[in-house]
DNA sequence: CAACGACATTCCTATACTGACATGTCTAAC
DNA sequence: GTTAGACATGTCAGTATAGGAATGTCGTTG
């Protein structure tokens, strides 16, 4: 459920509607927490009637502005503070990996080298993203930064370990079944 | 759906009933895919009427004893070699990060040292599965070693950036604005 | 002014997942 | 013998997520 913690902070710094919050979530979170059309206005309509959220101005196309409400701003800070990630992270890519031994030393090599790929071109693209903000000192570019931080670590280890692994399983080949 | 991949991946050395299953998941796969009772007996029933999996003899207890067919086999392969994941993994910790700026900045620092901290819990852990399996050398072992190694780097990785993010937290302090 | 693309919401279906509850059997210990 | 605990399966209600269909409005441009 932190779909809704994620529309508060959102919603903590400007009002927004359910159209630009769908778009903050397509471009600035995706890589976090994608969110789709239906889940992001559904879960506005149950902050609203919670009392977390409240609509301004309806402004024109049926357009309503959503702000954060004392009630949803406390919600937001005790979810930061009191609350633990609770959510073990599933990772499909990672589950192949056991299974790896199903599949010939080939086969499994070229597995490891799409990952390294994919690794790689994360990395570059979160490079682009680095340059691009290096400007901005707002708050939410500080600790965006230190998100994206992240996000180049995590795509370099990826794609490291991925060059290793690959070593590894050439390795084994060599040394016991040769199983391509 | 990757449940139904890592059922019969898991099917795939040696048949076993849903409470084996259950325990693997709770065990091996803790950290990559958990998953519930009610989700892998489900499942179970799926795959035997989709011919994936067969029943073959029951047990004491009403035991049911399951095990993987050809067709099981293929679409295991097929889904390691031939389907790409596609899964955006969520990360709710680290989308926390980004709403940091609305916590002072020692909250923030609290939060990242509780990072910290539980990413060298879990890298201690690592380690001492490490030790565990040293010895063995079964394919499922190796491949295993490799998730392990992953999972080590992994929490590695988040530990030494909790441990930057702190520090970056400190340096931003003192730079401008006294948050706290 | 017509038409198109961006804006904007609501509703629907299907699947995945969680957590709890219900039911029953076998084995070992007391 | 009976009771506690491990073994073993099944079901259900509620929530989360995905994806898409239906509907309509506004602003710009030819």
């Amino acid at each position: 459920m932190s779909l809704r913690h994620a529309l508060l902070g959102l919603l903590q710094d400007h009002p927004a509607s359910g159209y630009d919050l769908l778009h903050l979530f397509n471009t600035s979170l995706a890589n976090v927490w994608p969110a789709t059309q239906s889940q992001v206005y559904g879960e506005l309509v149950k902050l609203t009637d919670a009392g977390l959220l409240a609509v301004g101005a309806e402004g024109p196309r049926g357009r309503k502005e959503y702000s954060i409400t004392e009630p949803g701003r406390a919600e937001l800070v005790h979810w930061l503070v009191e609350t633990e990630p609770t959510q073990v992270p599933r990772s499909e890519s990672l589950l192949r990996v056991f299974f790896l031994g199903n599949l010939t030393a080939a086969e499994a090599q070229r597995y490891l080298r799409k990952r390294e790929t994919t690794a790689e071109g994360a990395h570059a693209q979160l490079r682009g993203i680095e340059q691009a903000i290096s400007g901005d000192d707002a708050d939410l570019a500080v600790y965006g930064r230190v998100a994206l931080e992240y996000g180049l670590r995590f795509s370099a280890m990826e794609r490291d370990w991925a060059r290793w692994a690959q070593a590894e399983v050439a390795r084994i080949k060599q040394a016991g079944t040769p199983a391509d």
